[in-house]
DNA sequence: TTGACTTAAATTGCATACACTAAATAAATC
DNA sequence: GATTTATTTAGTGTATGCAATTTAAGTCAA
């Protein structure tokens, strides 16, 4: 779609998105054309084409007639988001499995222990989320079929601006570190089918903790936002 | 997304939809914005935002100052298309197994018999068509996640231009049947693990089919536009 | 004829202006 | 005072005009 050609709507679709991701819009959000045109030096026209491609990405919600705003999750359709994303990433790590060369299972490997020396030293917990994105994100991109790809992180993107108010409990830490290994596992071991099990219930329990801490932690989204990373926050 | 209230670039987008469904519009055709616009008695500005939305989906492809084409498929990005398509189908399928009501049940052997009759009676080739599709979308529909179901649909729009090529080889029909049949088994034994295999294959041979097909007919798409239904065309 | 180069026409991207819708506020009736 | 009916207002949907860019059509040399 966009080819090195940027256009104002491309730039302005882009500081939209990273806005929702970064939580300077959170779901709920209002996003009003004039405003936002204003804002960023152009004219309503870039903006609405931006603001029809970010519905149509399901990444904000836009009703005939009425302000568009950044989707909004109820915990039931987040318990489906989560569920689908489960099934379409282990089947993209049921081809990956046989799929990935060496030198992609070493990376993953790779990016494994980095994440594990992370945990037992103590460290910066967003590195520590980042090492997870990357890992669910190669494991997904052995599969090597740019079409289950793509879907899969479209997927994921939906309930990325979700993702700030991720618990990183103790607790869970450890958890997510020992499924990961078991996925590992499973793949240097060419046992397709257990990779698929491993991670499907590994990201349908992610899913899980972060929707009962959603469903716990508000009434309102307001009680979020705005801003403020909430971390360490014990489930 | 659309609310009962259809605005003009939603009207504009659907007749556009239709079209390439319909074949009016092949792959690889370009969609200029004026000649839309005059053709449907509305100004560029709601034809544009339809093009955005259906760029976004994929049917076609847009790049910054040039004409936006109906999204062409080769061969590869196909076969991709439908590896996806069969994994997806293939989870959905996996849930569905436990999921489905016994009335769902019930419809989707309905369809299949319906299917067997045509087949039997060497009926309208069209009907059959239609009967298969939607025996997959019931199949689909049985796993109760809106979110896999509206992937699996959406990414299964990508190929429907593609599917005015499909073969319908007597061969080919019958074998279509047999897959449904073992389909079915399999759910109606609860072997969720059984069914999902069988749709992966299924799915995953009817691309191939279609894929060889395409490749074999053709050089150019030019070839088979403009218009003029290819069936009963043995492989 | 073929190829590059130049120019003209067609077409897109964007800004602006206006129409229409829906919600918010004020006025009016009971 | 509550409820209904005007009226205002904020905001989206669409049309139109213009500048930038691409596509095509010519033009000329090899």
């Amino acid at each position: 779609m966009t080819d090195r050609d940027l256009t104002q709507a491309d730039t302005v679709r882009l500081a939209i998105e990273r806005e929702i991701f970064g939580g300077q819009l959170a779901p709920g959000d209002a996003l009003e054309e004039g405003r936002l045109a204003s804002r960023f030096g152009v004219s309503r026209t870039p903006v609405r084409e931006a603001i029809t491609q970010l519905a149509q990405a399901g990444l904000i919600t836009k009703r005939a007639h009425k302000r568009a705003v950044v989707a909004q999750l109820d915990p039931g359709t987040m318990l489906e988001l989560f569920e689908a994303l489960a099934e379409l990433e282990g089947a993209a790590v049921f081809l990956s499995t046989s799929r990935m060369s060496e030198a992609e299972k070493r990376e993953l490997k790779d990016i494994h222990e980095a994440s594990a020396k992370n945990l037992r030293s103590d460290g910066d917990p967003n590195e520590y989320a980042d090492l997870g994105f990357a890992f669910h994100q190669r494991l997904v991109r052995g599969c090597h079929n740019t079409a289950l790809i793509d879907t899969t992180e479209w997927l994921a993107l939906r309930v990325l601006p979700y993702r700030r108010f991720q618990v990183v409990a103790p607790g869970r830490l450890q958890r997510n570190q020992t499924d990961h290994d078991a996925i590992i596992s499973a793949i240097f071991a060419g046992d397709a089918e257990a990779a698929r099990e491993e991670i499907r219930r590994h990201t349908l329990e992610q899913g899980d903790a972060l929707m009962r801490f959603i469903a716990l932690n508000k009434t309102s989204h307001a009680d979020f936002h705005p801003n403020g990373l909430i971390k360490e926050q014990p489930l």
